[in-house]
DNA sequence: TAGATTGTTAATCGATTAACAATC
DNA sequence: TAGATTGTTAATCGATTAACAATC
């Protein structure tokens, strides 16, 4: 069965949270309008892509102005979900894990981290910031009864598989996964990574690349 | 001029570490050839497109039998230039930065963290796990003494701009950006950002893709 | 040999970019 | 008005995928 319905672009989608951070920051100052073009220069990409991007939001321009401030910032907070607030765990408390669950800025994308649980019955019942830290066979129980959708993945590559068959098995959605493992879960689950090998990797080939072209000679970019 | 050569594809470069860890724990079972169908399988993508990829290592494999496994780890760390250990400097030892410098398996990626650097006066002269934190005003110093060729930005959005801008004039080559803020650099610096907004968002988009199917093509689910 | 797998060449697909009419 | 900016339609570009001969 064919529904014809793609939805945005992940390109698009990538974008999104800068052009919101840039707009957030103009409504502060108090601007109302901005055109694409100042958009695109000060994020290094072209009017053309930033007007294409921002016509998926639904988002309507008057042309030789611009666009309204305060609508941009509400359509990219929609079309990203993040106007609904969405409960998440972190799961692993070691030094990345707690980094995440102290981390203040997933307030802004709508995601709030409401526990932390651990194998290491040293981090029971303490507190990483405001978020308390249970042990992980308690993680069943927390998610049935609070309202849970994301595990926040971060224990080690080792253990990543197995915790996150658990966390699949206690009905979660999506796994956020920042261990270093490649996970195989069945296909109704959403599995994100940020994996910093990956994020290392294309950092080296830029670094490659440039140096390669500095001995060839010049210019362009790319990510 | 044309150079004619554009380098490995970037989504390539993004799926080499993939098969790296696949591959060396191949290694570790005692396994010697290995198929890429298999590898595709592990990972859940098609035969062709590995492949491809591998096909950019330079390793040529034996028809019905597949590749060698250790030339092929040894191919891809070679091609993702993790042969040559890079020193690297954390620049803001809050939660984040204080996990990424305690953070072991950067060595893994030929990456290894020699110091780390923070404005605030009681962080100096502590260290985390192996790596001693000084003052940011003593960075210039460190970086002309010893050879240290990128920088890890975890400060808070407020200051990554001129902090990085800072960076840049102490002669560092690349900056891998975990501020949550789009870092307006000269063209010769690379810059490769960890963004959790970004990867929250495409975690978030395939949440709603996966829901609009469902609603489309047949249950109805709530949350 | 037969069959699985490789490597290459061509087709497809999707995103970016260009061109340009519409418009405030 | 004149000129900058928008939105759309078409062209380009690059990566993925398909097709298939080569090969162990």
């Amino acid at each position: 069965m064919e529904t014809g319905y793609r939805g945005i672009p992940i390109p698009t989608i990538k974008r999104l949270p800068s052009y919101l951070r840039l707009l957030q920051g103009y409504r502060e100052q108090g601007m109302e309008m901005v055109s694409a073009t100042t958009l695109a220069e000060e994020l290094g990409l072209k009017p053309i892509q930033v007007r294409k991007d921002i016509s998926c939001t639904g988002i309507e321009g008057k042309p030789k102005v611009g666009f309204v401030v305060v609508n941009l910032i509400e359509a990219i907070i929609h079309t990203l979900g993040w106007d609904n607030a969405t409960d998440a765990i972190v799961v692993g408390a070691g030094h990345l894990g707690s980094a995440l669950a102290r981390y203040e800025g997933f307030e802004r994308y709508g995601l709030k981290i409401v526990a932390a649980f651990d194998v290491d019955p040293n981090k029971w019942d303490t507190w990483l910031g405001d978020v308390p830290v249970f042990p992980l066979s308690k993680v069943k129980e927390y998610i049935d009864r609070n309202h849970v959708n994301i595990g926040v993945l971060a224990v080690p590559a080792d253990q990543a598989q197995e915790t996150s068959e658990l966390l699949v098995e206690c009905g979660l959605l999506a796994i956020w996964n920042f261990a270093p493992k490649d996970l195989r879960l069945p296909d109704h689950v959403v599995v994100q990574r940020t994996d910093l090998a990956t994020s290392f990797a294309v950092l080296s080939a830029k670094v490659r690349q440039k140096m390669n072209k500095k001995e060839l000679s010049s210019e362009v970019d790319d990510w």
